[in-house]
DNA sequence: GAAACTTACATGCACGCGCATTGGATGTCA
DNA sequence: TGACATCCAATGCGCGTGCATGTAAGTTTC
């Protein structure tokens, strides 16, 4: 089992493509019309959050989120001017090297990404979780 | 483990992501490059090329390679007009419904699809087996 | 069999994406 | 200092996608 013959490998494409596809999808419908927030966008908060959480101010270099998305550079500059045009984020220039930009979270932009991360969460849960697991799924933070 | 937990669905999320992207971008460049095939093309290719393959003329409804994909049904009309102007399928009323749309595959479809089959499996061999698989990936149909 | 509804497909439109290019800021070497 | 390569980010452009709509064909209801 697990082996890599033909049929096992199109059958692991076939299972990553619908995961991917619905739980996208979802994503993408509920961070909308929930939120106002497309999945790409949320994705540069998400980011933005987590390194806000390690007491770094919510600060990140383009550079960085770039690597850590799977965006090319022109998409993810054109949504952090969507983010900054909607006013949940800055850009503010790097002192050390001024090619650089850092990106920031604003309160707003905070407000908004907590208020989507349950969103983001449940969708998650619902698509990924195996059927018969026995954990309280909506029970932690 | 197996959770569902907080954690283990965003690493989930994180690994299908991952898998996801990196291979349906080589497939999208090793099916461009090498054969003329957006990823979308090939698919629509497949399901008639694996009809066909049940002596079934390679013949197949639109809707219901729609059902079989993740594609709109004005996407896949637009996928299909591609195809047709490459020479590479044709469409053909459907006598019973007229509403209907056959698609069929043309002996120049059939080769290039032929062609790509092997492009297509090695890509998916390549991201989609287990490192320490003891299958020879390579050596089958 | 006419009207109302449903289904199949095509098309106008807006949008987000990647590629290629540009422009500005650094770094390097002579 | 001047010339050149490198790096970061923004932008022009074309493309594929989904949504909403249009058109034609089939179905249902009376």
């Amino acid at each position: 089992m697990e082996a890599g013959s033909d049929v096992d490998v199109c059958a692991k494409w076939s299972e990553t493509l619908r995961v991917y596809h619905n739980t996208s999808c979802e994503l993408e419908n509920e961070l909308q019309s929930r939120h106002d927030l497309g999945l790409s966008e949320f994705e540069v908060l998400l980011i933005l959050g987590r390194t806000c959480g390690d007491q770094a101010e919510g600060k990140a270099k383009m550079k960085d989120i770039e690597a850590e998305m799977y965006l090319s550079q022109s998409a993810l500059s054109r949504t952090v001017t969507r983010l900054e045009k909607a006013g949940l984020v800055t850009r503010a220039a790097c002192d050390f090297d001024r090619r650089a930009n850092f990106l920031m979270l604003t309160p707003s932009g905070r407000e908004r990404f907590e208020a989507a991360k349950p969103t983001h969460r449940a969708v998650l849960v619902k698509h990924l979780t195996v059927p018969g697991d026995s954990q309280r799924a909506e029970a932690c933070s």
